[in-house]
DNA sequence: CCTGTCATGAGGTACGTGCCTCATGACCTA
DNA sequence: TAGGTCATGAGGCACGTACCTCATGACAGG
């Protein structure tokens, strides 16, 4: 009775496949020198017997652990610190369970260093690599090369479509531009809109831009939208954005789509908009946690970091650890948008 | 030069505390015959080292996986029936993770049946028993019980403080009432507000009133709360319950803090006032979501049950192999309160 | 027939921990 | 001093997989 209970193993497998243990292994593990014919019996063994490797045993057997490296950007952005932060966190956490967790700061907006960074990594000390995308074609190619030298590349925060990136973790970026949209417009009856951004080169900034925009022009056709302007997620560059906005005609309203949030509110208090006008912004950090409780920000649209680095730690051990070839791997559930008013701030 | 890499093992503990093997066993794994000065140089071992249980190797070589048991209520309750299919997405996916989960359906809003169901927890199949608590003096009692039996109890949704419970997990339900306060308030100019609620021997539909109920009175000092009517989580009592209260004068707006949305749609629908009501309510499923498109509800707070059971697993894997005594819990990111509009549905 | 290549089998060790048995002293009590 | 309890040491097996070496048989081309 036990026997129907009891997980299948490996050798289970061989039984039921009619092949040693070590066929089991070449398949397993996709090392050479298994006929097709034969190795087909072994994937009809696994699947009848819906075997799944033993993390534990597995983690335990093999020499070196998993490692995963993070290349994320620096700068003054507070959000890509809040993501270093989640990292070294969860790094932390999982001391003893095999994982070894590397984060490496890449320079920002460029995209010869990323594809450098990318193309450095080595399939011996790397199985899995996360990277916030700088969308490019160099970035691109490197990503492909690192998939046919067997580095599983996973993309967060902002994706990179089209290239062999395994996977994506982050939020829907459309969507959060038109929930800023549909907040901006309940919020202000009619009036011009400030727009502002990091840089269009992102895929995530572009996709929150073409959200906004496209539910102001739909649902709220009274407003001007004006910009975007690009502050290059830089506290300075966007505080003088904003400064150039605030010195046109009155505005009722700011969505900034980027970071850099801190210059924003500067701004707006050196010349005495605060609470006046209301601010849509992204990310919770310092910065906008203090902007909601003076209410110089009214609502923040948020990605949740720390659910993030523990999504794409997990991707990324499903990725290294998985018979993606013999069982679908789970979906993991999809990062939401957290919003957040000065009530339920964490 | 890579012995200062490689991670410390049970061996090395033993070697630098200079006792044996046997004895590093006994102190790691609670059992008794160790005086308390030689399991000190263990412990000072364990610190100096920074030694970590092998996660992998723990739990290859116990004889039994980790086997967790929820404890959730039945009924209609549709944010329930979320609960569980998330226990069941996460029960599929850790196939594998050498983690047995067990979910029992438990009369809801019944003390006795939650009690009788924790006592008949066999600390031999249970490591770890999470529970939504129904506040009561019994519950109270069968959770010290269950812990004097070696099984960690932790909350999930409701919490049931002044018990041994190890760990809650759930969201700030005093925030989440204020911040539907805030919500109410900015979209309802002034008027009457209904208030519906599952029970109030549920902690975490009083705190939500309470959150509630302060906010309003402080900010929001011209509205008129009416209620909280009972609904009882069921969809018919709180159709009832919404048909009784828009018998009454007009309302401005309707909190339902508990679930039954249905028919809290229902109600709107037939008395022909979807939409011209404010709506605030809770959890993300079918029927706000249908609420939310159809505008008979403005906003949704959520808790996010897939985030809540994967935060419940990791939390019941912590105590079933952290060396609590050596090593500070690292501590779980809170659940965060989801806030949803038509525009940012998942 | 010889040689080489290839698919496969057989069997072993190692990973780090849990848990078991047995032996050995030290110390206490009657 | 004999018998008992107690703290500790010594050693070994098991868990399921990874990875290694070596042997074997089949089959091909020359």
């Amino acid at each position: 009775m036990d026997d129907l209970k009891r997980r299948a193993t490996v050798h289970d497998v061989a039984r039921e496949a009619g092949v040693s243990l070590a066929t089991v292994d070449r398949v397993l593990n996709g090392r050479p020198g298994v006929r097709g014919e034969t190795a087909e019996k072994v994937a009809d063994a696994i699947r009848s017997l819906d075997f799944r490797r033993d993390v534990s045993a597995s983690l335990l057997a093999r020499a070196r652990d998993l490692s995963v490296t993070f290349l994320i950007p620096d700068g003054s952005n507070a959000f890509m610190a809040s993501l270093n932060a989640a990292i070294t966190r969860h790094a932390q956490a999982l001391k003893g369970e095999r994982l070894s967790i590397v984060a490496r700061p890449i320079h920002a907006f460029d995209p010869a260093a990323l594809s450098a960074a990318i193309m450095a990594l080595d399939p011996k000390t790397t199985d899995c690599a996360v990277i916030v995308a700088t969308e490019h074609e160099t970035v691109r190619r490197a990503v492909e090369a690192a998939s046919k030298r067997g580095i599983a590349v996973v993309t967060l925060v902002s994706d990179l479509p089209g290239s062999t990136r395994r996977h994506f973790v982050g939020i829907d970026n459309v969507a959060a531009g038109r929930t800023a949209a549909s907040l901006m417009g309940r919020f202000c009856p009619e009036g011009r809109i400030g727009i502002l951004a990091g840089s269009l080169g992102l895929r995530d900034h572009r996709e929150r831009l073409e959200g906004f925009t496209a539910v102001m022009e739909a649902e709220f056709p009274g407003h001007e939208l004006i910009g975007p302007r690009e502050g290059f997620d830089d506290d300075m560059l966007t505080e003088a954005a904003v400064t150039e906005l605030l010195g046109g005609p009155p505005l009722a309203g700011i969505y900034n789509l980027g970071a850099g949030n801190a210059g924003l509110i500067a701004a707006l208090g050196k010349h005495g908009d605060s609470g006046r006008i209301r601010v849509v912004a992204h990310e919770l950090t310092d910065a906008t946690r203090n902007g909601l409780r003076s209410g110089a920000i009214d609502v923040v649209l948020d990605q949740n970091p720390d659910g993030e680095i523990a999504a794409a730690l997990a991707v990324a051990r499903g990725f290294a650890m998985g018979d993606s070839a013999h069982h679908p791997a789970p979906q993991p559930a999809p990062i939401e948008i957290g919003l957040f008013l000065r009530d339920n701030l964490r």
